[in-house]
DNA sequence: TATTCGATGTGCT
DNA sequence: GCACATCGAATAC
């Protein structure tokens, strides 16, 4: 069982910058929820960023809509979306208001309630198959609409960072499952972490930084 | 081990 | 009507 204290939760103004700084800096953090009365928790590997009206590929490219409006609130919001009649996607609400960007959670590794999660997901073969992929992700954590506009500041579905600084090597890489914007290099995970998607585009890795 | 493909429903181009 | 920020089973080799 985690050590709660060891834990301090990220505030509004980690949220309210610019986006791809966030999508950097969420990685190996951690992410909760509540799940009666413990939490899930994971460490965060793998994120893409969603750059607003500059990224043909996001969902808020274009105008605002019923299903984008909460990627244009302020930021430190969840925004989950349906996609391929099937699964759920989760994503970080970033920047000020009126600007449409999120940053999407693509990986996460397993740190408690790890057998909560793997009930949430039935049978899987290798352990990374837990939560190796956005909507792999929501099924093990059990994220669906109910959390779109979840308030990530509050104590449901938070993000916190561990009181030791750990020192990770980022891969930036491009973004997986898009045509447009597809050359674009948003996406960001830790080298070599099995619980980051499977994906050939793992060798087209564009440069490599430390945080 | 790598690649293809069907299922599924919502929101647009 | 068709594309879609996916998954997992089936197929090919």
């Amino acid at each position: 069982m985690l050590n709660h204290s060891d834990y301090i939760k990220l505030n509004k103004p980690f949220y309210t910058r610019d986006t791809v700084t966030v999508a950097k800096e969420l990685l190996c953090k951690y992410i909760f929820k509540k799940h009666g009365k413990s939490f899930l928790c994971g460490k965060i590997v793998e994120t893409e960023a969603y750059l607003g009206d500059e990224d043909p590929a996001c969902h808020a490219f274009r105008k605002i809509t019923k299903r984008n409006e909460p990627m244009f609130e302020s930021g430190g919001i969840a925004y989950v979306y349906f996609i391929y009649g099937n699964y759920y996607c989760f994503n970080v609400v970033t920047e000020k208001q009126g600007i449409g960007s999120a940053v999407l959670i693509r990986g996460v590794e397993p740190v408690d309630g790890i057998q909560a999660m793997k009930k949430n997901r039935g049978v899987i073969k290798k352990d990374y198959e837990l939560s190796n992929g956005p909507s792999k992700f929501c099924l093990a954590f059990n994220i669906d609409k109910k959390d779109n506009w979840e308030d990530l500041t509050k104590d449901r579905i938070f993000i916190s960072k561990y009181r030791k600084k750990e020192s990770i090597t980022v891969s930036v890489a491009k973004r997986i499952g898009i045509k447009e914007g597809a050359d674009l290099p948003y996406r960001y995970f830790i080298k070599d972490n099995p619980y980051v998607t499977k994906h050939k585009l793992n060798k087209e890795i564009i440069t490599e930084i430390t945080l």
